[in-house]
DNA sequence: AATACTTCTGGAAACGTTCCCAGAAACGTT
DNA sequence: AACGTTTCTGGGAACGTTTCCAGAAGTATT
């Protein structure tokens, strides 16, 4: 509870002398500097971040909107958003949104009356006007957005992700490979601008492109993110439709609860249904067989995310658009089809 | 960039008009009140939170400081707090820290520059002293901390917890009336004070009260909560003791990655080796066979530590420590010893 | 018509900082 | 001895809010 001034009269000097201390300015006799120090021990100072933040033109953090935190796959963009954020000086302000919530307009809101240096949006669509995003002020980058911008203006903001499309196609290829034909995907909904459209458009470039037809009775929507929905829709998909031989899930946690799923109707992978996703969480290390997937560079778009916007921030760079590429991680869960 | 400054321009009103209207306050007139939101909608106005942290009093939030956030098992504690906390009134500002930082000192510093009303820890041990939890000054509360006090002033503080020594020995007893007599231990450390210091105690007990002799050889230290060592540890441990039967983790992605071991070296669970462990997250029952688990009612855990807090904040009430039990979840790891 | 309420509004202090500006003190140079 | 530098220190404004206090305007009561 004490205060500047609390020091300043303990040790007799004038408020602006102890701030010139606690901000390490230069111009300060070391008699003084360590008068102050020992007053600000021994009276228990704390800075109060309030005052401080009023009186900075601006304050050096920068926020960390994510939607959808119960996702593993964020976990390590999370962390490496906070390391990196340290690494230059500035300070990381998680915020955790429902996954109901409009990502953008509470980002908006947060950086205005916090003050915020920047935004990172991690996770959520982009369903959001491109007048919102340009009212916001402040700059921003999408993390694990698509890259498709529609309408958006593109110079706007920054992003930072894979190649939603292409990546999908890849592990679909990788299945038809295999001698798949009956591929179904499994996707919480195919909905406008989310990042499952994305992924499916490749599932379904790659099928087009293997001379595969559609076949609407594959494409297994959850509904939601949960695990528990893709487990359910799974279950239901092998009862309905025992020809399937492939599944290509659109996240590791729905490959998971699809395993289960397929172990628990006492089919085999990969020798009944082969199974491929795209994410790379570190459970998935731990499957048995281990989940084949295309692993993103968690790390790396964390890393990136910040590196842009603190050039943005510090050097008035220009917005860009990084597109970073995943890595096959072979497991055991993709095998030759079974006549 | 708008202040309550603009708004009283732009309405020819004075600033404590437009803050009245701002916080709701019953004595301005209706037409006023209009003209003052007209003007905040129009001027894009949001308030600035230093300013109004800075005069009020204390602010309405609740800190929640989580160390290792990258453990599934707090995300739903986590999301049942904030939860909990804005049915209540106040507002939960999430706070990260580093595995290696001190969660308390972490936390006490938080709570003086943020001017926190209240805080609940989260994940860590409680190798603090008693004066810095005294020094803190706002009422705290620790979640899933151990029941074992120690030296520390149990009126300075609350706390909610399963009683982690007690629910071991259930769990170990669970193994030991399967017949299991060669029960390993997996846990990171058993260091002094951590939560696996006290499962371990319930695991000595539970085979003592059996009379089987402690044996060192299947105490498995990772040295680390990770996954990748509880995976190389177990994998250690089947090399060098084809003896065991049976394993207690000391978390449920401990035992995940054991079982991914004990799958690699050819056995099988839970023929070859049994398993249990205490936690409960949601990817436990995603494993194949599912894993058998005292789960731990986290959100509950979540609730509690809110009510307890809230209650001690708004009513004055007296720090209290609150048990809670796990359920168990049981699941197919477990069987019969086989000679 | 005077008084006492009620209802609404404005002025101003306060919160704890930072930082600009002015000036004191010490020192060297002419 | 007078003057410039340099080094350090203090005073005070400013940041954007909330809230207390005083008072204006309107209404009801005597």
């Amino acid at each position: 509870m004490a205060t500047i001034k609390d020091i300043a009269a303990y040790c007799n000097v004038a408020v602006s002398t102890v701030s010139r201390v606690l901000n390490n300015h230069p111009d300060v006799s070391a008699d003084t500097r360590e008068k102050v120090l020992q007053a600000v021990s021994d009276l228990h100072y704390v800075p109060n971040n309030a005052a401080r933040d009023l009186v900075l033109p601006q304050s050096d953090m920068i926020g960390l909107v994510v939607r959808g935190a119960e996702n593993p796959f964020f976990t390590p963009i999370i962390r490496a958003i906070g390391r990196s954020c340290e690494a230059k000086g500035y300070t990381m302000a998680l915020h955790q949104i429902p996954a109901d919530a409009d990502e953008v307009g509470e980002g908006a809101k947060l950086a205005q009356s916090k003050r915020l240096k920047g935004l990172i949006l991690l996770g959520g669509r982009y369903d959001y006007t491109c007048g919102e995003l340009k009212a916001i002020g402040v700059p921003f980058v999408c993390c694990t957005y698509t890259n498709h911008f529609g309408d958006l203006d593109r110079d706007a903001f920054s992003s930072v992700s894979i190649n939603d499309k292409a990546e999908a196609t890849r592990a679909v290829d990788l299945l038809i490979e295999q001698g798949h034909t009956k591929i179904a995907i499994l996707l919480d909904s195919t909905c406008d601008r989310s990042i499952s459209e994305r992924r499916y458009k490749g599932y379904c470039k790659a099928l087009e492109a293997a001379g595969i037809p559609l076949d609407e009775g594959l494409v297994c929507e959850t509904g939601s993110f949960s695990m528990e929905a893709a487990f359910k829709r799974t279950a239901q998909l092998l009862a309905e439709r025992p020809d399937v031989t492939a599944i290509f899930a659109v996240a590791d946690t729905m490959a998971i609860a699809a395993m289960k799923a397929i172990a628990d109707a006492g089919r085999t992978v990969p020798d009944d249904i082969s199974i491929i996703a795209i994410d790379g969480i570190e459970m998935s290390l731990y499957t048995t067989p281990t989940l084949t997937t295309l692993a993103q560079p968690q790390a790396l778009i964390g890393e990136k995310a910040v590196e842009i916007l603190v050039n943005v921030l510090d050097n008035g760079a220009e917005n860009s658009h990084v597109r970073l590429e995943t890595t096959l991680r072979p497991g055991g869960t993709v095998g030759r089809v079974h006549p």
